[in-house]
DNA sequence: AAATATACTTAGAATGCTTAGG
DNA sequence: CCTAAGCATTCTAAGTATATTT
């Protein structure tokens, strides 16, 4: 289950920890910080105004390996006959090839997209020959990785251990920077490879190719006076600027969005902390606004101006439901998914009762990434009849909050408070029901096993708040699935009962160890709830959080 | 004021690694 | 031991927000 982390983190210490006195990380001194109030550890070495570092030094990012054509075993073969492909159109197939066994070359939208972008890259003869794509045969070619796949699996433990070691070497070379006299961790230092685009849901553009990235597409960001990276022999960069009002060290143009990528610094990095643990402090201030703001929206219901109107039933559903924003998007650019700004009247149905409730609204829309948002929930009245009225006269297709953008929205909650803007109440609210199903879940008497599950079930209901959930399994997994139902069904009564046997082990161990039973309410070894990477990340969070800490 | 560009966060899928269970 | 389930990490798409341009 997927939740935010920074705020599971952060509500958690509140209630969980037994934090450990240490420094946040280097370049923040020593003492800790005091429990509330400002972060003045994490404030120290500010910059004036927008300004982001004032030294950075890197060596540039790491580009994909060039093409290895096909050994001469491996055959592409068009309406039955063995087809020799240009090194250009070869690379281009191997990328759909390997992608066989997926469901995207079942979709037409995908299978339309890679054959144009492909028939790009063909030399003219090839384009000739190769006219559909249902007469090419790339069996042999899949065959190839899928072995290939399988032989790194088998490798001899000297051959892995050699293989990551040169990943060691390139982390070493590639993934840090000198950041204002610290070495930090670089998040993504390796450029994109070239590939099958893959759009989540229905997306237009899947299946198009995305390019190769030369040291021609790279604009390198970097302080004037330091080591300037060097691109690999033969090349140079596209530019090479020196913009300290922004944190990344390259970006290039990705070939199928037309948007920029970026090369960025790790969550670990004391530049990335501080902004998270702003991000925190503005959700925390909000507590002290968000009844005046909630008593402000209802008002709003009933004002003269539609717009208004609109405003506040949106940014009660932003409060109450926690759903994003909803930029506009483009459309024929990106699968068609919305927020709350941008819901269409087919996306919402008016029950004047349903399940034992009165002026019940039914959502159901696609949102980021796909994710299906489907919930029923009972507004008040006012909201009910704002609803009927904004869905008068229109067609299903047309806006709900015809007189709403996010950016008319942001602009209202600026007034309201500094800093606020609508994803700010997803943060917000997260915290705030973590922490109350923490309140409500855990005893100070509890085991150290039982605080895990009850923090584990605390995080599920905040993953239900923020509709977090993975897609549904494809066809082919399906029916997987379903020829194993029987015995997986089994299988888990047997580990239920296992996992319960543990649990009552482990409750009984605890019970009689003295020192877990001696811990205080909330108490719970740190390193029990965050892995390494986790408590690196947020050691900001760990440093500040204090006993009392609460969101 | 609408469209566009830019920079940054968020989040699911894919992949890698560890560990529990046979 | 080996295997596979489960967790962690990596990858990159898809959001948000806002500044700039038209």
């Amino acid at each position: 289950m997927r939740v935010v982390r920074l705020l599971r983190l952060r509500a958690a210490l509140t209630l969980l920890g037994e934090v450990p006195r240490r420094p946040a990380s280097r370049g923040v001194p020593g003492s800790r910080r005091t429990q509330k109030g400002s972060g003045a550890r994490w404030e120290k070495e500010k910059h004036e105004d927008g300004v982001k570092w004032r030294q950075l030094e890197h060596k540039g990012p790491y580009f994909a390996p060039p093409y290895e054509p096909l050994p001469d075993g491996v055959r592409f073969f068009y309406e039955g006959r063995p087809v020799r492909l240009s090194v250009a159109a070869e690379e281009v197939a191997t990328f759909y090839g390997r992608m066989l066994d997926h469901e995207y070359t079942t979709k037409e939208v995908f299978r339309k997209n890679f054959f144009n972008d492909w028939r790009k890259e063909m030399a003219v003869e090839e384009r000739e020959v190769i006219k559909s794509l249902d007469k090419c045969d790339f069996t042999e070619i899949h065959r190839y990785f899928v072995d290939k796949a399988a032989a790194r699996k088998v490798l001899s433990r000297e051959e892995k251990q050699k293989l990551k070691e040169e990943a060691e070497k390139l982390q070493q070379e590639f993934g840090y920077c000198i950041l204002d006299g610290h070495q930090e961790k670089i998040g993504n230092f390796k450029i994109e490879p070239p590939g099958l685009f893959r759009g989540r849901g229905d997306h237009p553009k899947m299946g198009m190719l995305k390019r190769r990235i030369t040291p021609e597409d790279v604009v390198i960001n970097c302080s004037r006076d330091s080591k300037i990276p060097e691109p690999p022999a033969g090349h140079q960069w596209k530019e090479v600027r020196s913009d300290n009002t922004v944190t990344w060290l390259a970006a290039w143009t990705e070939s199928v969005q037309n948007s920029i990528k970026y090369i960025m610094l790790n969550p670990c990095s004391k530049l990335k902390g501080e902004t998270a643990w702003q991000k925190f402090e503005t959700a925390r201030r909000l507590r002290g606004f968000v009844d005046e703001i909630r008593s402000q929206y209802r008002a709003d219901w009933k004002s003269r101006e539609m717009k208004t109107r609109q405003r506040a039933v949106a940014l009660y559903f932003i409060d109450k439901l926690a759903l994003r924003a909803g930029n506009e998007k483009e459309d024929g650019e990106a699968a068609d998914t919305v927020g709350c700004c941008s819901l269409r009247v087919e996306h919402v149905q008016l029950h004047p009762e349903a399940d034992g409730c009165q002026h019940v609204v039914e959502f159901d829309f696609l949102g980021k990434d796909c994710i299906r948002y489907y919930n029923r929930v009972p507004v008040e009245k006012p909201v009910y009849k704002n609803l009927q009225l904004f869905m008068e006269n229109k067609d299903p297709r047309d806006d709900l909050f015809d007189r709403l953008t996010t950016t008319s929205l942001n602009k209202h909650l600026q007034e309201l408070m500094d800093g606020l803007t609508a994803k700010v109440f997803r943060t917000y609210n997260a915290s705030i029901t973590l922490q109350e199903q923490l309140r409500a879940l855990t005893r100070a008497e509890d085991s150290i096993a039982a605080k895990i599950l009850s923090y584990n079930r605390a995080n599920r209901v905040v993953a239900i708040l923020c509709n977090h959930q993975r897609a549904t399994p494809s066809t082919f997994e399906k029916s997987m699935q379903n020829l194993q139902t029987k015995i997986q069904a089994k299988k888990e009564q047997v580990a239920e009962a296992r996992a319960e046997l543990r649990r009552a082990r482990a409750e009984h161990k605890a019970q009689g160890d003295g020192k877990s039973r001696r811990c205080k309410r909330f108490r719970v070894p740190v390193e029990k709830i965050y892995s390494k990477t986790q408590r690196e990340r947020f050691a900001w969070a760990l440093a500040m959080a204090g006993e009392d800490f609460e969101f």
